[in-house]
This record gives C-alpha cells, structure tokens and sequence, in this order.
DNA sequence: CGATGGGGTGTACAGCGTATTCGCCGACGC
DNA sequence: GCGTCGGCGAATACGCTGTACACCCCATCG
C-alpha cells in the first residue's frame, strides 16, 4: 500500500505557496510548480484556490495574520500603534517577496483587514475622532503593511537588465549626489539606505504630527 | 509605390505603448499587441527597446517626464515641493496604469532622477541639510510619484474574482465600520475615499512636520 | 561594383493560467 | 450487498506570454 492518500486542503496548499516564495522568491510561484511541490496536477489546486489571485490573495493573508496587535499600554497610543507597525513590519521582512504582493492586492481579506482593524482601534480608543482616524490610516500609507517604497535601488539587485533608455550622467543631479555622500559619510559601510531607520523616522514624524491634530481636536475643513 | 517606410524608433515606441495602455490598460501593454499597432512583427521592437522590463521603465520614464517642478518662490520651500509633487500626481493620474508600473520598477531612469532631484534640490535650497534632505525624501514615500496607496477598495473593479476565502464578516470590524460610516456621513455621495484630499493631508502634515526639524536644526542620530 | 550593417521577418520554444472532460474512490442509503 | 452520488485528482488542450535565433532586404559607403 503506497501513501494512503492524504487529501489536499486550503491551508497546505497556502502554506506550501509561502514557503516556495520565502524560498525562490515570488516568480517561482506558478501554479504547475506549486502543483508539482506538492506532488499534484496543476488542475488539482483549482479545487482549493479560486485561482492564482485569489492564491496570491491567501498567501498575503497568511502574512498578515503573522501580525500580533499591541494592547495599550499607559494610554500611550503611539507606544502601541508603533509595536504593531513594527510587528508588521516584522512579517513582512520574514517574507520579502510579501511587499511587492501586497502593494498589487485590491480585495481586502479578514486578516488584512483585522489588521486594519487593529489599527484604527487604537486610533480611536485613544480619542481619534473617526473623521482624523480615517486620514491618520491614510497618512500612513505603506507603512501601515510595515514598509515604504523602495527609493534608490539598494544594489541593482536580480539579473542585469537589457537598456535602451539612456545612461543618466551623474553631474546632472548634483543634488542627489551631495545627499548621497553625506549618507556614506555617516554609514561608509552600509550598501543602501538604513530602511529600519527611515520607517521609523517617518513614522515617529507622523504619529507626533497626528497627535498634535488629536489633542488640537482636529477635524476636516467642510467642503462646497 | 507604397508607403515608403519610415523606419521605427524608440520614441514611437514608447509613445505608442503609453497610447496603448492608457487606452486599454496596462495588460493590454504586450510586445504582440504593441507590434500589431505599429503594423510591425512582435520581434521588430527589440531593436529599439531592450525588453519588456526596459519598455516599461521607458514607459514610466515618459510619464514622469510631464512633471513641471516648481522653482521656490519668496523662500517658500512647502510651497514649491507640494506644486511639484502634485505636477507629479497630475502625471499620474493621466495615465492610470502608472501608478502601478512605478511600484514594480527597480531601476532609476534619468526623468524619474530628474524628478527626484528637483525635489531634493528644493529642500537642499531651503536649507535643509543633506541627512534631513534624506530621510524627507523617505517620510514623503509614494508621495513622491503623486500617490499614496490605495486602503480601501474604491470599488472593487475590474472583473469579479473567484474566491475562496471566507468572506469577512463586517461585525468583526466595528472600528473600520465607525471610520467608513463617519466618512459617508460627511461625503454622502462619493463612492470612495477623497484620495485628492488624503493626498494632501498626508503631504501637508509631512511639511509641516519637517519643517520643524529643519528649523529645530535636526539631525540623524549618531548610530553605535 | 561589392561589402557592410542596421532594421524588419519568420519560426520556434518554453512557460504561463485555466476551461473542460473524465475517472477513481470512499461514503451513504436501501 | 449493492447502487449511486459527490468530491477530488488526472489528462488534455487552448490561447497567450516574452524572447532566442537565423534570415533577408535594402540603403549606404568605399
């Protein structure tokens, strides 16, 4: 008697995506590689994902639900909303190829959303009116999934492109060279940005400047 | 004799992808479609462009070449970087596919240079110091490009998706559901979020907040 | 005149997502 | 015990993608 045959479900099929992306990133994802990883006919898959966006879909959730949201503490609202950014953060960085993929989703599954959730609950509990909390999640942008796009290219990374577009000269943007030497200058040994540091840089800004909104009891002009 | 050839170039190319996309969207965008277009063989366009991969950054290359920066008026700094990230928005919002096709490029090519260094020019002329200029460019994020990321799915558009994930069940989010039926309260008639409006909440916040450490004479941490 | 080389053509390949059809096999009711 | 039903996996096939490779035409130039 060979394998009593164990019968696919949903979360194997997840779970398998993930650890392909985490392992050779997020092209390696097709549906006959997964099919063939778990020992299947790619038609097979079709019983328990929607397809490949609604894979993608489950895949994105399963990060997400990585995420453990902070209770407050002290009523310090910053302190908590932080942690749970950074805990975030914490899971995309464990699956690199996730931010790419989340900035391509447009359906918002209940671990997103709970994640979202999270967040605005804080806001609110802390005296956020909805109106500014609303804007707050908005103002936050990228880093609400715990990154921020990507700037200057780290290191061309991946295989030499083929171009035609034209070498840009150097001397024509004096202003990015002298920002760029003064980062050498601080860090001579980094490769790229210090993204740990601008994420939280950024953030701390907006979470003092929305604070200020908060205690100045904020809210949006009227319009027409 | 008929028509007497003129030969293909890399700018009719271009031109013609944007065309295409901006018409039908950015799957539509196919070396196969592309070529068709032109009245040429799919093969034809990799004498002037590299790739796939390579049009696409020309593409984007164009649409960020429509960007006007603004030149600082009576030393007001805010003034001239909001004009020109909202030139940039502008850009973006005449070419919807954009927006997308940013976030995937990795490389920089000399109009998205040209606008970065625009932008860092103004802030250096502001008095910004190098380091400040830097992490500046990193807080505003997609701002930069004229958009902040979608949150929440306007509607969900495009083709309807096959899924299997559980629906969400909106009693599990009461905080998401307090902020939307706030923002329809105020906005009874739109569809979605004011994405203008976030736009520039979330960029005059930043502005705002950067100033003061301008101002403050801030600078970066000493790391170790 | 012949050589050169850039631009367009034709063919071909490997890979993709997925619609459709079929067959196995275990569970269940009679 | 037996028929039937339903769920899951298998096979096959279609249309589409990006692009490597070889070829050929024709304008230009020495």
């Amino acid at each position: 008697m060979p394998t009593p045959r164990v019968p696919l479900n949903r979360s194997r099929v997840l779970a398998d995506a993930v650890a392909l992306a985490d392992g050779e990133g997020a092209d390696a994802v097709s549906m006959r590689r997964l099919a063939d990883r778990l020992g299947v006919v790619p038609m097979a898959l079709y019983k328990h994902v929607g397809g490949k966006d609604d894979l993608v879909d489950g895949m994105v959730d399963a990060v997400l639900g990585e995420v453990v949201a902070a209770r407050p503490a002290d009523g310090d609202w910053r302190a908590a909303v932080r942690a749970t950014l950074l805990s975030a953060r914490a899971a995309v960085q464990r699956h690199p190829w996730a931010r790419r993929a989340i900035e391509t989703r447009t359906v918002r599954t209940p671990a997103v959303l709970g994640h979202m959730e999270a967040v605005t609950r804080l806001l609110l509990d802390a005296g956020f009116t909805p109106d500014l909390a609303h804007h707050a999640m908005h103002a936050l942008g990228n880093r609400i999934w715990g990154f921020s796009p990507e700037l200057f290219d780290e290191d061309a990374r991946g295989a030499p492109r083929a171009r035609t577009t034209p070498q840009p000269n150097p001397a024509d943007y004096p202003s990015i060279i002298a920002v760029s030497v003064e980062a050498r200058r601080r860090r001579p040994d980094a490769t790229g940005c210090d993204e740990d540091f601008e994420f939280t840089f950024a953030l701390d800004l907006l979470l003092d400047a929305l604070d200020r909104l908060r205690s100045d009891g904020w809210e949006s002009p009227v319009s027409g």
